[in-house]
DNA sequence: TTGTAAGCGTTATCAA
DNA sequence: TTGATAACGCTTACAA
């Protein structure tokens, strides 16, 4: 068997492969007549084009990457999901590059998608990979930042983000709202943008509301979940102990919640709960949490399309867009003042209707 | 910036392309001169040789690809992130291919990984895609099947799967041995093949206990989650009530949960759950989750071990592996008689000591 | 509108 | 051990 080729489609057809090109790329101009019996040909030999020499010829290799640092994270593994449904309806396929946190491995996977020539990048970056990004833009090949700001990288990057800082402005008001003054602040394996971010967040929102800053009430570990939990665990022997719990991710919040379950602390009655991100379980758990719900999907199509406009417009001016969390209210941090204000910060914008701000 | 060909190497070393060649691929025979002078040249230029070049011309395309029903379930998540770990070990990057439980996605799919020439595809499959699978393997492209029988598909298709009767079967007994005569079984969106097993290992467990099988107790759906509920929320209406739950799968684990909820049903209380499936979360929740592990990382790693021995040894006759999975108790059964016999079922061997059928 | 032919960068065959 | 050169299948000037 062996593989029927262009030649042999314009030889069944008498014609040129020329011909045979223009008909499959529908580029150039074609009489109806020839092209009818290059359609034949085709049918008849069952002629596939072959993707690799094509790909080589034209070096478009119809393919884009995701570089994640953790695919099991309920939030990235939904990122996932709606790039590779957008991907597959531009007929692209996806590279998935997993770099569990490490920015060995992340820098690897940089190298390997440029030598592939990628045609681009989704990039969820854990190290500081800015040589990796410049040497991407100057290949050409567009990369857009997953929750990470635009820096200077160069012309073909943007950027998408969720606004961490508003998210727990919102979450520590609501805390507030519901009488809590001592709110304790776990995070952990986040990159240091979302940590600043995070918590900015949570100081402003305390300064917003008269409380004063308290570090002994902040937690961070970048430790794996085993180790941290020794040390979180700190937090709660803190006498007076804190009455609320703010998990700033996906990853403390569980460890935390081992936690209090290991202390015998139940919520909300003797602690309140509230994280950042959003889990399908939340809602189906006792106590429903409550959490700050990190538009994952959203973030996750809006990424491959930035990316898909870049490609079909490489000259546009690098853009940043914020996509608004939204803080949703369920029953893990009790039900005080449940319509309490919800902070101080001005009300925000549709979600849907993504604040759009384009830089330089 | 013109690209740096070997041929640009070959002149500025003073050899021929050909020794270029066998230097970057050490194949062939090159002198130590030689090979010095050509390494100096390949770092002067700052040479890389053309993947897509080579690709094409070797027509080995390093990238191999996880064909799945939906990346964001916590099993498959993880399957993806350990097969991704076995890839990047071999230098090979891993292609995406989310098929969102639609055979005509998978179908699509399919088509367009036998015509990109992955060297090797994964493949936990929706509907019956024998036809695209024996097209791959005509075309030289090993499949792994992901929790699916091996059937005739041909001469390079393995498969690796965990062992959902033994695992159902030791549920149901656990329950049973807790005091449980009445346990109802809810699954939804697994493929035929998992469904079968998995209410087989129901059955075979009640008919070992001698209690009788009721096919009101058991309910199936395929519908998402939202218009599951309703159908679902029946079996909680029957009287008596079951006394205990068998959650077959993830998805409908979570639906059951809620329907729990508002019935105001408590966990192990009023009912018994047990489920199929892992969860990071099952043990920090109240109550922890007795279910039955699903080594979803054994069989990703396995999976795309056993792809990559395939790719060394093509001859190999196809190989089924069974991976055991097993029953962790938390509490969401209660305490009952914790320690009444785990079932009638032989004693499993070590878990990671996986069974090996080796079929044909 | 159609055909001819020149690449694309590498590997691999064959002769030296 | 080394070098010259022919593929590989396609796209795309350029010529007709």
């Amino acid at each position: 068997m062996g593989m029927v080729t262009i030649r042999d489609v314009a030889r069944h057809a008498g014609v040129s492969v020329a011909t045979v090109s223009r008909v499959i790329n529908k580029s150039g101009t074609v009489s109806d007549d020839l092209s009818q019996r290059v359609q034949h040909a085709i049918s008849a030999l069952g002629f596939e084009p072959d993707f690799l020499a094509r790909t080589w010829r034209t070096r478009v290799t119809r393919t884009v990457a995701a570089v994640i640092s953790d695919n099991t994270a309920p939030h990235h593994g939904i990122v996932l999901r709606e790039a590779a449904n957008v991907a597959l309806a531009h007929d692209y396929n996806l590279i998935l590059c997993t770099t569990f946190h490490d920015s060995e491995t992340e820098h690897r996977y940089l190298r390997m998608l440029r030598r592939r020539r990628v045609d681009g990048v989704l990039l969820n970056s854990v190290g500081d990979c800015r040589s990796d990004v410049r040497a991407l833009s100057e290949a050409g090949v567009p990369v857009v930042l997953l929750n990470r700001p635009l820096a200077d990288y160069g012309p073909l990057v943007d950027a998408v983000l969720v606004d961490s800082y508003r998210g727990t402005f919102d979450a520590i008001s609501h805390l507030v709202g519901l009488g809590h003054r001592r709110i304790a602040m776990v995070y952990s394996r986040l990159h240091d943008f979302l940590k600043h971010e995070r918590l900015r967040g949570y100081r402003d929102a305390l300064h917003a509301h008269n409380i004063p800053y308290d570090e002994r009430l902040v937690y961070c570990s970048d430790q794996p979940h085993e180790t941290a939990v020794l040390s979180m665990s700190q937090i709660l022997t803190l006498s007076p102990r804190p009455s609320a719990i703010y998990a700033a991710s996906y990853d403390c919040a569980l460890t935390m919640m081992g936690l209090l379950q290991a202390e015998g602390l139940r919520i909300p009655d003797d602690i309140a709960f509230v994280m950042f991100d959003d889990v399908a379980w939340a809602q189906f758990i006792n106590p429903p949490l409550t959490l700050v719900q990190n538009p994952a999907q959203e973030l996750g199509r809006v990424a491959m399309e930035l990316l898909f406009a870049r490609l079909a417009d490489r000259q546009r001016p690098p853009q940043e867009i914020y996509l608004q969390p939204e803080l949703v209210v369920r029953r893990s941090c009790g039900s005080g003042r449940q319509d309490a204000r919800r902070g101080l910060y001005p009300a925000r914008a549709e979600r849907t209707v993504s604040r759009v701000a384009t830089k330089e």
